[in-house]
RNA sequence: GGGCGAGUAGCUCAGUUGGGAGAGCAUCCGGCUUACAUCCGGAAGGCCACAGGUUCGAGUCCUGUCUCGCCCA
C-alpha cells in the first residue's frame, strides 16, 4: 500500500459517500427492547436553498452528534426531509415563467403546479447533494418531503382536528402583506430594517376654520385615511376633538378623535388615521367607527379607492402625492427621517398592513404547556439562557396567520358548497356536500404556511396519523440542533404541537448552535457578498477541512467567526493526521501488533495516559455540545502529544530487532485516536482506517473508544523529560548550533526522579536534544564557558565557550531571576498573611507552600550561575 | 426605548464551583533532522475595556461607565 505524502480529500470523498451509503451503514434498524437509543429530526431544510454556511455548521454538528452516538452503540436514527418552502419555490418557479413572459394565471392552478413538481424533481433539493458532499450521515432511507402524502396527511389531520377544537378560525383582520409575492405573511415573517424615509408636514383645512399640520411617512395613505386623533391629554390640541378636518386632494371629510395611542411628542401631536392599512389605526377606527378605506390591490398598486391615482405603484403614488402637495402649497415642509420598516423575509419587499380575510391558528392554549414543558425541563434548552427569549414570545404570542395566497403547498381542507354556503371541513376531499347533497364544491384556494407543516415534522417524519413503529421507538427524540433565529419558527411550534397531538415534547434537548460571521464580525449573507460557500471550500481544502473548522470555531457565545486562514489550518491539521498515519503504517507493514501486555517505557505509559484522558475528555465535551473544546483536544493530543513528542520518541526504538512493544502502542493509540476523529472528520478517518484494518468495514460502525486510566507519575516524569529537551534546545536556539552539530550536556540535579528519567531515556533524549554525552551528577560544576538554563529542580550546563555571547546568558538569566523573584514575592506575601493562613483551603495554602520552596531553589540557583559567569 | 451577548497577545478565541494568564493563526530567528516545508526547533508579544465593591485572594462574583454586535418595539 503506497500512501501519497499528501491527503488529497478530492480522491477519497466521492468514494467513500458511496460505500457508506451503499453499505447502509447509516440506517438505523429498530430494535425492540434496546434501550440504548438516539435521534433527531432534522429542521427540514427548503427545497429551494443550496447549501451556505451555516447549514454546513448545523449539519456538520449534527453529524458528529449522529456519528458518536451511532459508534458508541445507540440505535442512533437522523430523520432527513426537506420543505416545500410555499413562496420561496412559487417564487422560482414564477420567475422562470416570467422569462417566457408567462405568469401563473395564464397556466392556471394545476398546471401551475405540475410545474413547481417538474422543477422541483429536476433542480430541488440540491441541498441533500450537498449533505452528501459535506459527509453527513442521515437514514436516507427514511426522508420525507413535507409535500409527501404521509406529512400532508399529518396536514390534514392537524388542520381538522384544531378546526374542530375551535383552535382554527377564520377572520378579516390587519395582516402583513408582501405585494410582490402577493400573500399575507406571519408575524415573524417581516423583518424590520432601518430605512432613510422622510417625515412629511401635510396641511390639512379644518372645516370651522384654519387648518392644522399632520406628520406622516407614509402620504400616500392618506388616500385612506377616514380620520385624525389626537391625544386627549395634549393640550396643545385636545380642542380639536370633535371639529373636522377635510382630507387634501379628495375633499374627504375627516372626524377628529381622542386616542392614547397617539404620542403628544411625535410630530405635531395629530396623527391621520388609515383604518385599513395600519394597525394602530385600525383599532383606532374600529373604537371610533370610522369607515375603512383600502386603497391597494393585492400587487401594491392603488385601486379604484384612490381616484385618479387608481393604477399606479404605492411608489408613484407617493412622488404624485406629494408633489400635487407641494403645489397646492399644503406641504409645509420635508424632513430626512430614519425608521424601523417591515420587510418581506424571502423577497426582502417592504410589507404593507393590509385587512384582509385569512385564516389563523389561535395560540395561547397551544403556548401554555409548552411553556410549561421548558420551565420543568422536560425540553432542556442548551445554552440555558435561549429559554428567555422563548419564554417571551411565548408568553406574548398572537395568533398566528396561517394562510398564504398561493398555489404551491397543502391547499386548506375546508370546501364551501355554491349551492347552500355549506362550509366543510375534512381529511378526504368530500364530493358531495352534506348539506344539500349536491356537488358544487369548491375547495379554499389558500395554501397553508409551510411552517405549519414544518412544526410537524418531528412526528408526521415517522409516520403520524399512523401508528408506526418508529413513533413508538424514536420519538420523542433526543435532540434538536437549530440556529437560535429559528427559535419561534421551529422550536416552540414543534413544541407546542408536539405536546397537544403526541402528548409529549418532540425532543429532550435543543442545542442552539451560533450564527456565523466573516471574520469582520458581520453576519454572512449572500447580499453582503461575504459568504464562504462550503462547495468552493471543499474543492481547495476538502470537506473534512470545513468540519473540523466548524466545529472547532463553534463557540457557545451567539456569534462564532470563520475565516478562509482558519480552514487552511484545518487543512494543515488533516494532513498532519494523514501523516502520522502514514508513518505508522509504514514502520508496521503487515503487522498488527497487539498492545504489550506490560507496559514500562516512558513515553508509552504517557501516551496512553494522555489517550485515557484525550478519551475522556473528548467524550465529555461531545455530551455537552462543546464542540469547540472537543477538537481543541483532539487538536493538542495529536499534534503535540502523539505527533510531536510519542512519534518522535518511537523512532529510536523502531530501528530495535526485535520490536520492543512500540509498535503495538503506536498502533493501538492510532487506531484510538482515528476513532475519536471519525464523527469530525469522516472521510480521511474512513481513509485512514481502511488501510490501517483492512476488511473489517466502515468505521462509523466500530465502537468508540472507552476510557482508560491515567498515570500519573508517567506524565509527571514526562514533564521532567521535556523540560531536559526543552532546556537544551533552548541553548542550542539561543547559541545558533546547527542540528547536526552534537553537544555535551551537564545536568546537576540532586533529584533522583529527575536522574532515573535521564537515565533510562538518554538515547530518546541524545535523539530530541541533539546531545552527544550527558552527565549527570550533584557535584558537578559547570566548566568555563558554559551557557546555562535551570529547569525545575536541575542546572543544565553546555560548555560551549567559543559561541557563548556572556552578556546574552546574563541577561536572559537575570530576566528569568526577575521573574523568579515577582513570583516568589507573591508567595511570600500569602503564607506571611495571617487571614490566608487562616481562611484559604488547606491544598491551597499547602500548594503555596511548595511554590515557595520551589521559587526560593530556583533563585537560588540562577543567582548562583549569574553570580558564575560574573566571575570569568 | 426594552432585552441579550461580547470586550483577554497583532487577529480569532479558550480559560468549567474564585487560588501560579493559555492555544491556533500572524510576526521574528534558525532548520529540506525522509511521516509531514500543508513541516520541525526556538523566540517575542498581555495594567484580562474602565471605575468601584465583595474576598485572605478576582480574568473569573456584584454594581456602575464606555465601546461593539444582534434581537424586539
Amino acid at each position: 500500500m503506497e500512501l501519497p505524502a499528501r491527503y488529497q480529500p478530492s480522491q477519497v470523498e466521492g468514494k467513500l459517500y458511496r460505500f457508506w451509503e451503499e453499505s447502509g451503514c447509516f440506517h438505523a434498524e429498530i430494535e425492540p427492547g434496546n434501550e440504548r437509543r438516539f435521534s433527531m429530526v432534522i429542521p427540514p431544510p427548503n427545497v429551494t436553498s443550496a447549501m451556505h454556511i451555516g447549514n454546513a455548521l448545523q449539519y456538520t454538528l449534527h453529524d458528529i452528534i449522529i456519528r458518536y452516538k451511532r459508534m458508541d452503540g445507540h440505535v442512533a436514527c437522523w430523520f432527513p426531509g426537506m420543505d416545500h418552502a410555499g413562496i420561496a419555490t412559487q417564487n422560482v418557479v414564477e420567475r422562470e415563467l416570467a422569462k417566457q413572459g408567462l405568469t401563473r394565471h395564464d397556466l392556471g392552478r394545476d398546471e401551475f403546479v405540475k410545474r413547481v413538481w417538474q422543477w422541483k424533481d429536476q433542480y430541488g433539493g440540491h441541498i441533500q447533494k450537498q449533505m452528501r458532499a459535506l459527509g453527513t450521515s442521515p437514514d436516507w432511507w427514511r426522508e420525507q418531503f413535507t409535500l409527501d402524502p404521509g406529512p400532508s396527511r399529518a396536514v390534514r389531520e392537524v388542520f381538522v382536528r384544531l378546526y374542530e377544537e375551535g383552535k382554527i378560525y377564520r377572520g378579516e383582520r390587519m395582516v402583513n402583506w408582501c405585494p410582490r409575492c402577493e400573500t399575507a405573511l406571519s408575524d415573524i415573517e417581516v423583518e424590520h430594517h432601518t430605512v432613510q424615509g422622510n417625515l412629511y408636514h401635510v396641511r390639512y383645512e379644518v372645516e370651522a376654520g384654519g387648518h392644522v399640520v399632520i406628520v406622516t411617512t407614509r402620504p400616500e395613505t392618506m388616500l385612506g385615511d377616514t380620520g385624525v386623533a389626537v391625544n386627549p391629554n395634549d393640550e396643545r390640541v385636545k380642542h380639536l376633538i370633535g371639529k373636522t378636518a377635510v382630507l387634501p386632494i379628495l375633499g374627504r371629510r375627516l372626524p377628529i378623535v381622542g386616542a392614547a395611542e397617539v404620542d403628544p411628542e411625535f410630530g405635531t401631536g395629530l396623527l391621520k388615521i388609515t383604518p385599513a392599512h395600519d394597525p394602530v389605526d385600525f383599532e383606532i377606527g374600529k373604537r371610533h367607527s370610522l369607515a375603512s378605506v383600502n386603497i391597494l390591490k393585492r400587487n401594491g398598486t392603488i385601486n379604484e379607492n384612490g381616484g385618479q391615482f387608481a393604477g399606479v405603484s404605492r411608489e408613484q403614488a407617493r412622488e404624485a402625492i406629494v408633489d400635487r402637495l407641494r403645489t397646492s402649497g399644503l406641504l409645509e415642509k420635508i424632513e430626512p427621517h430614519t425608521h424601523a420598516v417591515g420587510h418581506c423575509q424571502r423577497c426582502d419587499t417592504m410589507v404593507e398592513p393590509l385587512i384582509s380575510q385569512q385564516w389563523f391558528m389561535k395560540m395561547d392554549e397551544l403556548a401554555a404547556p409548552a411553556i410549561e414543558a421548558v420551565r420543568t425541563g422536560r425540553v432542556e434548552f442548551v445554552p440555558k439562557r435561549w429559554e428567555r427569549l422563548y419564554f417571551e414570545w411565548m408568553e406574548n404570542i398572537k395568533d398566528w396567520c396561517i394562510s398564504r395566497q398561493l398555489w404551491w403547498g397543502h391547499q386548506i381542507p375546508i370546501w364551501y358548497c355554491d349551492d347552500c354556503d355549506e362550509m366543510i371541513v375534512a381529511c378526504d376531499d368530500p364530493t358531495r356536500c352534506p348539506a344539500c347533497d349536491r356537488s358544487n364544491l369548491r375547495q379554499d384556494s389558500d395554501v397553508l404556511d409551510t411552517w405549519f407543516s414544518s412544526a410537524l415534522f418531528p412526528f408526521s417524519v415517522m409516520g403520524w396519523p399512523q401508528d408506526t413503529p418508529e413513533l413508538d421507538y424514536f420519538y420523542p427524540t433526543s435532540l434538536l440542533i437549530t440556529g437560535f433565529d429559528i427559535i419561534f419558527f421551529w422550536v416552540a411550534r414543534m413544541i407546542m404541537m408536539g405536546l397537544h397531538f403526541m402528548g409529549e415534547v418532540p425532543f429532550r434537548q435543543v442545542y442552539f448552535t451560533p450564527l456565523i460571521e466573516d471574520e469582520r464580525g458581520v453576519k454572512m449573507s449572500s447580499s453582503r457578498g461575504n459568504i464562504i460557500d462550503p462547495l468552493a471550500v471543499r474543492d481547495v481544502y476538502g470537506m473534512d477541512a470545513l468540519r473540523f473548522t466548524l466545529a472547532q470555531s463553534s463557540s457557545k457565545g451567539r456569534g462564532m467567526r470563520v475565516a478562509m486562514r482558519d480552514i487552511e489550518a484545518s487543512r494543515n491539521f488533516l494532513n498532519k493526521i494523514w501523516n502520522m498515519a502514514r508513518f505508522v503504517l509504514l514502520n508496521l507493514g503487515d503487522e498488527r501488533p497487539p498492545l504489550p501486555e506490560t507496559i514500562t517505557e516512558l513515553e508509552d505509559r504517557y501516551i496512553l495516559s494522555r489517550l485515557a484522558e484525550t478519551v475522556a475528555e473528548v467524550r465529555a465535551r461531545l455530551d455537552d455540545y462543546g464542540f469547540n473544546l472537543a477538537s481543541e483536544t483532539l487538536y493538542a493530543f495529536i499534534w503535540h502529544d502523539y505527533c510531536d513528542w510519542y512519534l518522535e520518541m518511537a523512532k529510536v526504538r523502531l530501528s530495535r530487532d526485535p520490536d520492543d512493544g512500540v509498535k503495538g502502542v503506536l498502533y493501538h493509540v492510532l487506531v484510538k485516536v482515528i476513532k475519536l476523529l471519525h464523527p469530525f472528520v469522516p472521510f480521511i478517518s474512513e481513509e485512514i482506517w481502511r488501510s490501517l484494518e483492512k476488511g473489517s468495514g466502515s468505521i462509523s460502525l466500530a465502537r468508540f473508544p472507552e476510557a482508560g486510566v491515567r498515570d500519573h507519575q508517567a506524565e509527571e516524569e514526562m514533564s521532567a523529560f521535556k523540560e531536559v529537551v526543552g532546556a537544551v534546545r533552548v541553548i542550542r536556539a539561543d547559541l545558533n548550533v546547527p542540528q547536526k552539530t552534537s553537544i555535551d550536556v551537564l545536568v546537576r540535579t540532586s533529584d533522583p526522579t529527575l536522574t532515573a528519567v535521564i537515565a533510562s531515556k538518554e538515547r530518546a533524549l541524545t535523539a530530541l536534544a541533539g546531545v552527544k554525552e550527558w552527565q549527570v551528577g550533584i557535584d558537578l560544576t559547570a566548566p568555563a564557558g558554559s551557557a546555562r538554563q535551570i529547569i525545575t529542580n536541575a542546572d543544565l550546563f553546555v560548555p560551549l565557550a567559543e559561541l557563548i555571547d556572556i552578556d546574552a546568558e546574563r541577561l536572559r538569566l537575570q530576566k528569568e531571576l526577575d521573574q523568579v523573584s515577582v513570583d516568589l514575592t507573591k508567595a511570600d506575601k500569602n503564607l506571611a498573611n495571617p487571614t490566608f493562613l487562616e481562611r484559604a483551603p488547606r491544598a491551597v495554602v499547602e500548594k503555596e507552600e511548595s511554590k515557595k520552596q520551589e521559587f526560593v531553589a530556583k533563585k537560588e540557583r540562577l543567582a548562583a550561575n549569574l553570580a558564575a559567569l560574573g566571575d570569568r
